[in-house]
DNA sequence: AACATAACCGGAGCGCCCTCCGGTTATTGC
DNA sequence: GCAATAACCGGAGGGCGCTCCGGTTATGTT
């Protein structure tokens, strides 16, 4: 019989052997050359090649640490966007716990449309790591949303209806209406509330 | 003064000087060429030298015809989705008018739902084109979609609601719902009758 | 029928994302 | 300190989307 303890080390796997060194130096040297370029250029007139090229790395050690381009898009947001999903969480209301879950709702949109304003460019970037396995950076506000969902109209089916807010928030469509459309950002705004509003109203 | 019929061959210069008869087999060759090739291995795994190959023609000409890959994507698609776009405006009801907006908005996700079952992955290529200036297969249906909010949910602002509905239905997140989460079409179909419900409720 | 011209053709080539692999280096146990 | 080993490094190279341009061909006119 195989005991329980043995099977421990199985379930979790994802323990990695502790970076190296020299890896760390890379992953950091990387992050700081490719926040530079992108803060000078804009994401989408930097290539892989020039982030190696700025961080005096090879290109196999760049897509060792990040996986691929998505990846890199994903690491350099997470220091803009940790502040904002603590809030989320932990941090005081409306954000935060403490609040009806339809004025979270209302609140998240506010928030994220200011992420959005910031960085959409390389949210846009990011999304596309969905496509490859790895879990892009909705993942986290989706089980969020459905949650606040599920509290504020259990009617509805949470999973889907947070996927469907999410969508109406999705970069490449942020990026459409405000630079395209010439839609400003108030607009946006109203439009969240005002189908957060239509969706948690009561039947 | 100057008359207006001078002025009129300036404001249609999109009188194409006609197309030459070897480009016109030339395209009708590519397309299929195309349409073969991606029925037999789907469109992720036909690059665009595959169908110049196929075709016996030059990359060159494949993009001139059709600008880039989405282009492409397009064209192919337009076989398929003409039916459903004429049938969204001279078609009969539900779909066609004669019956009250809200019920045609239901009709509209079941019909796009059925395209998306059959074409996602097309038209996930296709709505690339909206980034190169070009219009995507989605300008219609989101001009389609603003009338009947306009209709049957006055109180909304008509254009926001119709793209945020659109992207419920975004081709890539289609497939990511149906492939990797695994949910049966149904769920879908029944999220975007009650997201119809909701909007079209009144206040 | 011959010409002028405008449209069209093909494919070489560029930049980009990403992979692969032989050589190198940090880490650990002794 | 030293050897064994596992992780890491760099860059050559493949595949792809797309562009560019010198040569070619269809079309309308005389």
């Amino acid at each position: 019989m195989i005991g329980p303890v043995a099977e421990l080390p199985l379930l979790q796997p994802a323990q990695e052997p502790r970076e190296r060194a020299d890896a760390a130096r890379n992953r950091l040297r990387i992050l700081a050359a490719a926040a530079d370029l992108v803060a000078e250029r804009g994401i989408e007139h930097v290539s892989m090649d020039d982030v190696a090229r700025a961080a005096c790395v090879g290109t196999g050690t760049l897509y060792r640490r990040f996986g691929d381009r998505a990846g890199l898009a994903l690491a350099l947001l997470d220091e803009h966007t940790r502040a904002f999903q603590d809030a989320l969480i932990f941090g005081p209301p409306p954000l935060g716990p403490g609040v009806p879950a339809a004025e979270r709702l209302r609140a998240f949109g506010d928030g994220y449309l200011d992420v959005l304003e910031e960085h959409a460019d390389l949210l846009a970037v990011a999304v596309a790591r969905a496509r490859r396995g790895q879990a892009g950076p909705e993942q986290l506000y989706a089980t969020h949303l459905a949650i606040l969902v599920r509290e504020a109209a259990p009617r509805l089916d949470a999973e889907f209806t947070a996927l469907s807010l999410l969508a109406t928030l999705d970069p490449a469509r942020h990026l459409h209406a405000r630079r395209e459309l010439g839609w400003p950002v108030e607009r946006l705004r109203s439009g969240w509330r005002t189908l957060v509003d239509a969706l948690t109203a009561a039947p």
